[in-house]
RNA sequence: GGGGGUGUAGCCCAACUGGCAGAGGCGCGCCGCUUAAAACGGCGUCCAGCGUGGGUUCGACUCCCACCGCCCCCA
C-alpha cells in the first residue's frame, strides 16, 4: 500500500482524470478493496442495485443508476458498515437469441462477451462492487438453482400447467405473460400481441395476493408510495359477491362475479364471452351453431385491446337462451360479445346497462332495456335517453325488499340473502392473474420436468441437475413457433426418472423474471455448489438494506421477487417475508426531451464522456442533475461545469499544501461553515439527496477559497475543511478524492475513513439578523443575540426608525416573535 | 373516465415542523490576468419571478378548494 501511495503523491499537480482515475482504479483493485467479508466485526449492510441485462455497452441511464448505487455503498462503508455490494448480469433473455436469429451469433458467446464489455466500463467507472461475488443467470452453477427452486414451488403445488389462451408475439413467437403486454403490445418489439390457446406453466402467485398486498403495510415508509400504488391497482382487489345464474333451457349453472351485487335488480341481459366452454353447446340448442362460429373467428382476429376499447363497436350474438336472474326470477337473454374477456373473472357477467357504461353502450347497440336501481342523489336519470352510466353511489330503486336503502347496505343485504338461499357469496376478486412462466425460447433454463406418459409430469432429481442447455451451435433458432430445444435431434430423449421407461424433457424455458426473483439471494453465498443458498449467510446479510433501480420494475420484477420471498419463507427457508427494505428509484437519462434511441440520433455514450471528462465527472454531473427519482435531461446538464468545479477542487488542495500548515488568520467563520455543511450533508446523504449534497459542498469549497485566498486563513481550519470536503464527496468522486487526500498528505485511503462528525458546540452563532416586519411587510432587519427574550426584541425593534414610522398613528394588535427567526406587529388604524 | 405526480429567475434546480423566496450549477455581462484568445480569478445578473383563480392565517412556494399545462399508472 505505502508503494502504491508514493507512486502517487509523486504524482502531477492539478487535474488530470485521465492519469488520475485508472492509477487509483489499479490501486483499489489490487487491495480487494470491496470485498465483503462475511466474518466482520463491523455491522452489515447490502446494498444491493437491480442486475443490468448484458446487451452491448452499459448506456447512460446504467451510468445514472450505478453512481447513485455506488454512492449508497460508499456511505454506508464510511459509516463503519461492512457493506455487501454485489454485481452480476441477468444473462439469459431474448436479445441473445435474436441477435442469432438475425446475425447469426452464438447466443451464448454473445451474451458474455457482452458482460465483459459492461465490466469493463464499470472498471472504468469505479464502482465498488464486490467482484468477487459476481454471478450470472446464464451459468449452470446458477441455473442449476433456478431449477432447483421452481422444483421446490412445483412439489409445493405452486407450479403448474393448464390450458390457456395466452398473450402470444407473432414476432418473437413467444408467449408473454400479461406483464409483458403493454397496451396490446408486446413490451420488447412492439408488436401486436394476439391469442392463442397453449398448454403452459403457471406459478401461482395469486395464492399470495393477500399478502402481496397486506405485507407492504411494512414497506410504507421506506418504498416511494408510487411504487406501492403501482403495485396494489396491478394486484387489483376488489370486493364483491359471486352470484350463481341458471340457464332456462339447458339448466346450466353460471357463476359470475360482480362488485356491485346491489344492482342485480337492475341487470337485463346476460353476456359470456364467446370463448366461454358454454357459449357454442348454448348456440347449439337453440340453432344458433353456424352464427356462433363465424362470430367467435370474426371476434378472434381482435385484439384485447381492441375488444375492450371503449370506443369499439359492441359486438354482440344472442345464443337463444336466458338466464334466470336469482333475485328476482326474471329471464335475461344471454349474448356472447366481444367485450367480454375469457381471462377476467369467469368469463361471464351479469350486465346492468343503468349503471355500467359498457353495459349500456351494449344495450344501446342491440336495443336492451334500461334499468335505474340505484338513484344518486340530486341527479334526474331518465333511463330510455341516458348515455352516460350512473357508476357512482345513491340509493336504491326499483329493487323490491331493498328500496330506499343506500347502496353499501343494499349491497350487504343482498349478498347475505343470496348467500342464505345458497345462490351466490361474497367474494374477493384480483386482477392479477397467475404468473406464466414458460417460454418457447432456447436462451433460459429449461423447465426441469420430464414428461412420461406413465408418471406424467416428474420432477428431475436433484442429482441431476442441472437441466443443461445443448451448445448453440447444435440448436436451430429459426422463429417457428415451437420451442428451438423441441427441434433439437434427441436433446429431449430421456428417461423417466420413476420408472425408468423413455420419456421427453419439457422443451420450454423459464421466463428470465424466474431467475431475477432470487438472485439477491444467491449473492450471499455465490460459491456454494451444494444448495441455492447459505441459510447462516443469508441470516446475516439478508433482507436487503437498500435497494435501488429504475422504476421500470417496479411492478414485474418487484412482485415476482417478494412473492417469490413469501413463497420459501412459507416453505421453511427464509426467516422473513419482505426481500427489500428500502428502495429508491431513479429516474431515466433522457436527452432534448426524448429517449435515447440510435434511430433519433440523439444517443450519448458514457465511454465517449468518460474520455472528455473523466469519470468522476460523469458520476457528479448525474448525481448533481436534480432529484435521483427525476429524470434527466442531458441537454440540461453541463459536464464542463462539473469538470471545472473538481478542477477547482484540485487547485484548492494544491494551493492549500504549498501555503504550509502554520495556522493563521481568523478561522472561525470557515470553521463554522465546517460544521454546518457536515451537519447539512449528512442529512442530504441520509435522504438520497445528493443534488442538495453536492450543492454544499460547492459552498463548502467556495468558503475555503475565499478564506484561504482573501482572508489568508491558513492551517488547521483549511485543513479540516478539506477533509472534511473530501470525505464527503468521496462516494460520488472516489477518484479525484483519493487522490487530493492523499496531496493533503495521507498515506491512507480516503475510502477507508469514517464519516466526519460535526461540533454543535461550533454550529452555535452568537448574534443572528432577524426581520422585522409591520403587518407582514418587512420594515427593518435587526441584529439580535441569539435566544434573545421577546420583551427585548420588541422594545429595541420599536426604536427602529423605519418600524417606528410604520407604526406611527396605528395600534398594535398583536406581536409575533418566532424566536431568533422573525418578529411581526399586526396593527390596525 | 379514475388514481398519482409535477409547475419557482433565460435554463437545470434549492428553500427545516407555514416565518425575509435563493443554496448550488449552467448561461450571460463587466473587470483583472494575457500581445490576443482560451483557461483561470473577482464581481454582477435586469424586467422584484412561486402555472391560474379563490380560501385558511398575523404571515402561504409550503395547508385547503377549483381550474390550466405537462408526465406516469389504471380503465
Amino acid at each position: 500500500m505505502s508503494e502504491d501511495t508514493t507512486t502517487a503523491v509523486q504524482a502531477d499537480r492539478g487535474y488530470d482524470p485521465a492519469q488520475i482515475e485508472p492509477r487509483w482504479q489499479a490501486v483499489w483493485e489490487r487491495q480487494g478493496a470491496y470485498v465483503a467479508r462475511d466474518d466482520s466485526d463491523k455491522p452489515p449492510f447490502y446494498a444491493l442495485h437491480m442486475y443490468p441485462y448484458p446487451s452491448g455497452d452499459i448506456h447512460m441511464g446504467h451510468v445514472e443508476a450505478f453512481s447513485l448505487a455506488d454512492a449508497v455503498a460508499r456511505y454506508a462503508r464510511l459509516r463503519g458498515y461492512e457493506v455487501m455490494n454485489p454485481i452480476g448480469w441477468d444473462s439469459f433473455g431474448l436479445p441473445a437469441e435474436n441477435a442469432a436469429i438475425q446475425r447469426g451469433a452464438d447466443p451464448k458467446a454473445w451474451t458474455y462477451a457482452n458482460i465483459e464489455t459492461h465490466a469493463a466500463t464499470m472498471c472504468r467507472m469505479g464502482f465498488s462492487w464486490d467482484w468477487s461475488r459476481r454471478l450470472h443467470t446464464s451459468d449452470p452453477e446458477y441455473y442449476k438453482w433456478t431449477q432447483w427452486l421452481f422444483l421446490q414451488l412445483f412439489n409445493a403445488g405452486w407450479a403448474y400447467r393448464k390450458d390457456a389462451a395466452v398473450n402470444w408475439c407473432p414476432t418473437d413467437q413467444t408467449v408473454l405473460a400479461n406483464e409483458q403486454v403493454i397496451d396490446g403490445r408486446c413490451e420488447r418489439c412492439d408488436t401486436e400481441v394476439t391469442k392463442r390457446a397453449l398448454t403452459q406453466w403457471f406459478l401461482a402467485i395469486t395464492a399470495f395476493a393477500e399478502r402481496l398486498l397486506d405485507d407492504m403495510a411494512q414497506l410504507e415508509a421506506t418504498w416511494p408510495e408510487r411504487v406501492l400504488t403501482l403495485q396494489r391497482n396491478w394486484i387489483g382487489r376488489s370486493e364483491g359477491a359471486e352470484v350463481t345464474f341458471r340457464i332456462d333451457q339447458t339448466g346450466d349453472e353460471v357463476t359470475v362475479y360482480t362488485t356491485r351485487p346491489d344492482t342485480l335488480f337492475g341487470a337485463t341481459f346476460f353476456v359470456v364471452a364467446p370463448e366461454h366452454l358454454k357459449a357454442r353447446s348454448w348456440a347449439e340448442t337453440a340453432g344458433n351453431g353456424d352464427a356462433f362460429d363465424a362470430f367467435l373467428s370474426r371476434v378472434q382476429r381482435k385484439t384485447d385491446l381492441e375488444r375492450q376499447a371503449a370506443d369499439d363497436d359492441k359486438e354482440g350474438l344472442f345464443l337463444g337462451v336466458h338466464a334466470v336472474n336469482p333475485v328476482n326470477g326474471e329471464l335475461l337473454p344471454v349474448y356472447a360479445a366481444d367485450y367480454v374477456l375469457m381471462g377476467y373473472g369467469t368469463g361471464a357477467i351479469m350486465c346492468v346497462p343503468g349503471h355500467d357504461q359498457r353495459d349500456l353502450d351494449f344495450a344501446r347497440a342491440h336495443d336492451l332495456p334500461v334499468r335505474i336501481v340505484v338513484q344518486p342523489e340530486g341527479a334526474a336519470l331518465d333511463a330510455g335517453s341516458m348515455t352516460d352510466a350512473a357508476a357512482g353511489e345513491g340509493v336504491m330503486v326499483n329493487s323490491p325488499g331493498y328500496d330506499d336503502l343506500p347502496w353499501q347496505e343494499a349491497k350487504r343485504r343482498i349478498t347475505a340473502d343470496l348467500e342464505a338461499k345458497d345462490l351466490g357469496k361474497a367474494a374477493v376478486n384480483y386482477r392479477l392473474r397467475d404468473w406464466l412462466v414458460s417460454r418457447q425460447r432456447f436462451w433460459g433454463a429449461p423447465i426441469p420436468i420430464v414428461h412420461c406418459e406413465a408418471c406424467g409430469e416428474v420432477a428431475v432429481p436433484d442429482d441431476l441437475l442441472p437441466v443443461e442447455l445443448p451448445d448453440p451451435s447444435e440448436v436451430d433458432f429459426t422463429p417457428g413457433g415451437g420451442s428451438p430445444l423441441a427441434r433439437h435431434p434427441s436433446w429431449s430423449k430421456t428417461q423417466c426418472p420413476d420408472c425408468r421407461g423413455p420419456a421427453t424433457r419439457d422443451t420450454d424455458t423459464l421466463d428470465t423474471f424466474v431467475d431475477s426473483s432470487w438472485y439477491f439471494l444467491r449473492y450471499c453465498s455465490p460459491r456454494r455448489d451444494d444448495v441455492a443458498f447459505d441459510a447462516e449467510a443469508v441470516r446475516r446479510w439478508m433482507p436487503v438494506d437498500q435497494y435501488t433501480g429504475g422504476v421500470e420494475h417496479a411492478i414485474l420484477h418487484l412482485l415476482y421477487a417478494r412473492f417469490f420471498t413469501k413463497a420459501l419463507h412459507d416453505l421453511g427457508m427464509l426467516d422473513f417475508t419482505e426481500p427489500f427494505m428500502r428502495l429508491k428509484s431513479q429516474g431515466p437519462v433522457i436527452h432534448n426531451g426524448r429517449r435515447m434511441s440510435k434511430s433519433r440520433g440523439n444517443v450519448v455514450e458514457p465511454q465517449d464522456v468518460i474520455a472528455r471528462f473523466g469519470a468522476d465527472t460523469v458520476r457528479a454531473t448525474m448525481l448533481f442533475a436534480g432529484p435521483i427519482e427525476d429524470e434527466i435531461d442531458w441537454a440540461d446538464v453541463s459536464t464542463a461545469g462539473m469538470h471545472r468545479w473538481l478542477s477547482r477542487l484540485a487547485r484548492l488542495v494544491d494551493e492549500h499544501a504549498a501555503a504550509g500548515g502554520a495556522p493563521a488568520g481568523d478561522a472561525s467563520a470557515l470553521r463554522r461553515v465546517t460544521q454546518a455543511t457536515i451537519a447539512d450533508v449528512t442529512s442530504d446523504y441520509d435522504a438520497y439527496k445528493y443534488n442538495t449534497a453536492i450543492a454544499k459542498l460547492m459552498a463548502l469549497a467556495n468558503q475555503t477559497s475565499s478564506a484561504l485566498r482573501q482572508h489568508g486563513v491558513r492551517g488547521a481550519a483549511v485543513t479540516e475543511a478539506l477533509q472534511a470536503l473530501l470525505v464527503m464527496l468521496s462516494p460520488i468522486a472516489p477518484f479525484v478524492t483519493e487522490e487530493l487526500w492523499h496531496r493533503l498528505g495521507s498515506t491512507e485511503s480516503v475510502h477507508a475513513q469514517t464519516w466526519p462528525t460535526f461540533d454543535p458546540a461550533l454550529l452555535v452563532e452568537e448574534s443572528k439578523q432577524v426581520p422585522v416586519q409591520v403587518d407582514g411587510k418587512v420594515r427593518a432587519t435587526l441584529g439580535i443575540a441569539v435566544g434573545a427574550a421577546e420583551a427585548e426584541v420588541t422594545a429595541a425593534a420599536r426604536a427602529l426608525g423605519n418600524v417606528r414610522r410604520h407604526l406611527d398613528g396605528r395600534h398594535v394588535v398583536k406581536v409575533v416573535w418566532v424566536p431568533d427567526r422573525l418578529l411581526n406587529f399586526v396593527t390596525r388604524d
